[in-house]
DNA sequence: TATTGTTATACTCTATAACTATA
DNA sequence: TATAGTTATAGAGTATAACAATA
């Protein structure tokens, strides 16, 4: 079919951009995995220490150790849950919310920068396709 | 101004696509820093271990240590340089081609899936902002 | 002397297994 | 008994510092 491009050409591109805004990040005082948490936290508002482990994937000990390092930096809040002993409840605390909002205007950045320097048709393309990549991200 | 989008949009789903594609790879034989180097000496043939180094932004030590593990699986072929017995010329065997070959058809075999189950209009947006990314990608 | 790569050692992140506290 | 989380311990992957071999 005509219409037909190859998988792998795009599957490729888009790992590529991928790594690419990755580098960008020159603030490195945080590792993935720990602004993985606060951006859960953000999303959610609050968290138990198992919910956050099944959301990054990794284990329940490892996440324990990851909240430490948070907690000790004083970007989360952890306290026992009012209604179950057993669980924790982990909630952002101002400086949280402040280093993921700079973290986030850093890595987006040097992507407006890029985005401003196209053709408008080129961006009209790139979000026409941002909708589809959702969709494809999803499945 | 109207057509402008949502820089922070776009550059998330590009990496939430990223990261989708990469949790597809079943085989986890091997990781990310290995296939990365077996990726490089099919691209360029044959490299020095500083060379690989360099490409993969990791240190000199990491890389004598990945390389190790490589020339153990049987993957890559390990020799003094002939020019200059200081450097060691490290290249791809069959079973390192093959190994490569196959990761690669685990990877976009998901990819190709869910591209089939898109709209031929959806594929051309996708086709049409594969270019543009590669341009970003470049920047 | 400078360059290429290796060895020694340590740190970070992750995992499994065993344990404590609570339901 | 089952669940939530922690502690103990080990395995990858990476780094810096010190070293050996070669240019």
């Amino acid at each position: 079919m005509t219409t037909d491009f190859d998988a792998h050409e795009l599957r490729v591109v888009v790992q590529r951009l991928a790594r690419r805004i990755r580098a960008e990040r020159s603030d490195e005082t945080l590792s993935d995995s720990q602004l993985g948490v606060l951006f859960q936290l953000e999303l959610h508002g609050e968290r138990t220490l198992g919910e956050l482990a099944d959301n990054e994937r990794v284990t329940p000990p490892s996440m324990t150790r990851t909240v430490g390092a948070l907690v000790e930096a004083g970007f989360i809040a952890k306290e026992t849950s009012p209604t179950d002993a057993r669980k924790v409840r982990l909630t952002l605390t101002t400086a949280g919310l402040a280093v993921i909002a700079e973290t986030r205007r850093q890595r987006d950045a040097w992507f407006s920068q890029r985005l401003d320097e196209l053709e408008s048709t080129e961006r009209r393309s790139l979000e026409a396709a941002a909708n589809i990549m959702q969709k494809l991200a999803d499945s």
